[in-house]
RNA sequence: GCGCCCUUAGCUCAGCGGAAUAGAGUGUCGGCCUCCGAAGCCGAAGGUCAGAGGUUCGAAUCCUCUAGGGCGCGCCA
């Protein structure tokens, strides 16, 4: 389409400064030098953008860095956008932009609203996105709805700069999590028949979820169960794990395989369908949703322990076979079959990410929790030794959520069974402003989500702050009646006091910041940049009235306002959030 | 014990491909509604950027060590 091919005018500010100042270091260097940057100072005194050039390149050309700026500035040719240069500091140059510039950019957004905050350069490149991934043993909690909002703005912001992006979550429907749950259904079903089954292990399901969906299923189950007559009785109940081994082998026994898969099949879909729901209230979709079990079902997870074969990195050990990871950067090598033949989940997620290589993407994002991250290092060995380009895939991980209310932490514990789920927050603070919190954090920096913080209506609410921002803004624009496109740059030219001149400024940034948040895979620079441009709208509007009599003056601001009310706008449809007219 | 991450204002956090006086919010104190939504704005006070070395013309930012905190170190997933 011819619209998202066009590069838009407002990123080409800074573009223009950086050819301009790319030239320069050519005409005196030779060459290009990385560590020269422009950028935008946090002075405003400083001009609208800056570049170290005569700093980076003094030691390199045995030039005084204020004398090589001078020199650098001559290369600067004169033009139209451009006010003045300035050497100041140490050496930095500080180019002052016209104010038509502004107005030029603020009007091109406004003609080309669809073009706002998109890029290019992902080249309709195919990237899949895996995030949140639950195991379907339980509702999703607090810490996943990081993971769910992180991933999927991230999804929103790779496709806003031209990446084809699929979302996906991966199924842990197998091995012993599943045998668990299954077994923690069975034994919550056997406590309202007549002859109840062993106490609840401590380390099975205790979550109120497991009776409750025990609850519905159909009688003709409980004569099933009734077959599976005496249970055995651990030898030592500390033996958590051992015990659960048993009851889930007499279980399998008496039930029979198929039959006890069947329900636990049954149970993991239920809970799917709970998680989906949850996601979808969040206003997330996956495209896909791959199943562990079916890996294994299609013989993949074989494929893949043989790939391993093939490039001779397994040995036999104790009965099991090993993965010789400690060669490729791993702090030690790992079981890929156990003694009892079957395949560890190390092995089925191995087989996941060829079958995610098979398909094709040019770029593969895991997003994980921190926890995961000692598990980084084993798959990606795991993937060079198949003759995969590990690079291609990229892992993500994400630091703790806990909860507060009022400062005051909120004490969960999964065992206790006492954990605020994703959907009680979601229904307590609603999904917007959940999304919003999720993101107001650096990913690798642990977050503290306080849920009356989240439900206020105050300037330390940044959804609400943002969104008051919207509402205030289309409340002038209605008050104003119908507000055309600006047709040319010269209808903004009123707009030129230094609190409308710095507005325009941020304003501007935008595209930036989306390129910026999105090249760093991280949502937190959108999430503080419209925090920045709201702030900076409700303080120019308590500076100055947009309704004026002035004709020109009233006109050129309701441009102004309405661009800003558009990139706020915008920035919140990234981040999965509306922009309300009223509140 | 080993490995990864974190430590910036009373509190919650930005800034961390090095560079010009370290920024927000909140809390505290003081102002602003006869005027486009005060769910807002303006101002003041508040920091030896955990500590110590090092690299550099220049370090909150890079390196090393120390101290605190989180997480991981299963033939669990």
């Amino acid at each position: 389409m011819q619209v998202r091919c066009r590069e838009n005018m407002t990123s080409m500010l800074k573009r223009q400064v950086e050819s301009w100042v790319a030239q320069a270091v050519q005409a005196l260097c030779g060459s290009a030098h990385a560590a020269v940057l422009v950028e935008r100072p946090k002075n405003p005194a400083h001009g609208d953008y800056a570049t170290n050039a005569a700093l980076v390149l003094a030691a390199k050309l045995r030039c005084p860095p204020r004398e090589l700026a001078e020199r650098l500035r001559l290369q600067i040719p004169p033009g139209d956008i451009l006010e003045r240069v300035e050497i100041a500091g140490p050496g930095f140059l500080n180019f002052h932009l016209q104010t038509a510039a502004f107005h030029a950019a603020v009007t091109d957004m406004l003609q080309h609203p669809e073009g706002c905050g998109q890029h290019q350069f992902g080249q309709g490149r195919k990237v899949l996105v895996e995030f949140v991934s639950a195991n379907p043993t339980g509702p999703l909690h607090v810490g996943h709805g990081r993971g769910a909002a992180h991933g999927d703005i991230l999804a929103r912001l790779l496709e806003a700069c031209g990446y084809q992006v699929e979302r996906e979550y991966y199924i842990n429907d197998s091995g012993r999590q599943a045998d668990i749950l299954g077994l923690s259904i069975i034994l919550r079903r056997l406590e309202h028949t007549a002859c109840p089954g062993p106490a609840f292990p401590r380390a099975a399901y205790h979550g109120d979820y497991v009776r409750e969906y025990a609850a519905t299923l159909p009688t003709a189950l409980d004569g099933l169960l009734d077959t599976l007559g005496d249970w055995p009785t651990p030898p030592d109940p500390d033996a958590a794990d051992h015990c659960l081994d048993m009851l889930i082998a007499h279980a399998r026994q008496g039930l029979g395989a198929t039959a006890f898969e069947r329900l636990t099949r049954s149970g993991t879909e239920h809970i799917l369908q709970d998680i989906r729901a949850d996601l979808a209230e969040m206003g997330i979709t996956m495209d896909h949703w791959v199943y562990e079990s079916e890996l294994r079902r299609t013989a993949q997870v074989s494929r893949g322990i043989e790939r391993l074969e093939q490039a001779g990195q397994l040995y036999h050990k104790d009965g099991a076979v090993w993965f010789r990871s400690s060669a490729l950067g791993d702090t030690k090598d790992r079981v890929v079959l156990r003694d009892n033949g079957t395949p560890t989940y190390f092995a089925a997620d191995l087989a996941y990410h060829l079958h995610k290589y098979q398909r094709g993407y040019d770029h593969i994002i895991n997003i994980w929790g921190a926890d995961h991250h000692g598990y980084v290092r084993r798959l990606q060995a795991a993937l060079q030794a198949s003759g995969v380009d590990a690079t291609r895939l990229e892992i993500q991980l994400m630091q703790f959520v806990s909860l507060c209310r009022n400062r005051q932490r909120v004490p969960m514990s999964t065992r206790q069974g006492n954990y605020i789920t994703l959907r009680e927050l979601c229904r307590e603070v609603g999904p917007a402003p959940a999304r919003f919190i999720y993101i107001t954090r650096n990913s690798d920096q642990h977050l503290d989500f306080d849920l009356e913080l989240a439900k206020s209506g105050s300037r330390d609410n940044a959804v609400y702050y943002i969104q008051y921002a919207c509402a205030r803004i289309c409340s002038i624009l209605h008050k104003a009646g119908a507000v055309p496109i600006p047709a040319s740059p010269a209808e903004l030219q009123a707009a030129d006091s230094p609190a409308e001149r710095a507005l325009m400024v941020e304003l501007v940034q935008y595209p930036e910041i989306i390129e910026a948040a999105t090249r760093q895979r991280e949502p937190q620079l959108l999430a503080s940049y419209l925090q920045t441009l709201a702030g900076a709208f409700h303080a120019y509007y308590n500076l100055q009235s947009v309704l004026v009599d002035d004709p020109a003056v009233r006109r050129a601001r309701l441009y102004l306002v309405q661009a800003i009310r558009q990139v706020l706008g915008n920035g919140l449809g990234l981040a999965g959030i509306d922009a309300p007219e009223r509140m």
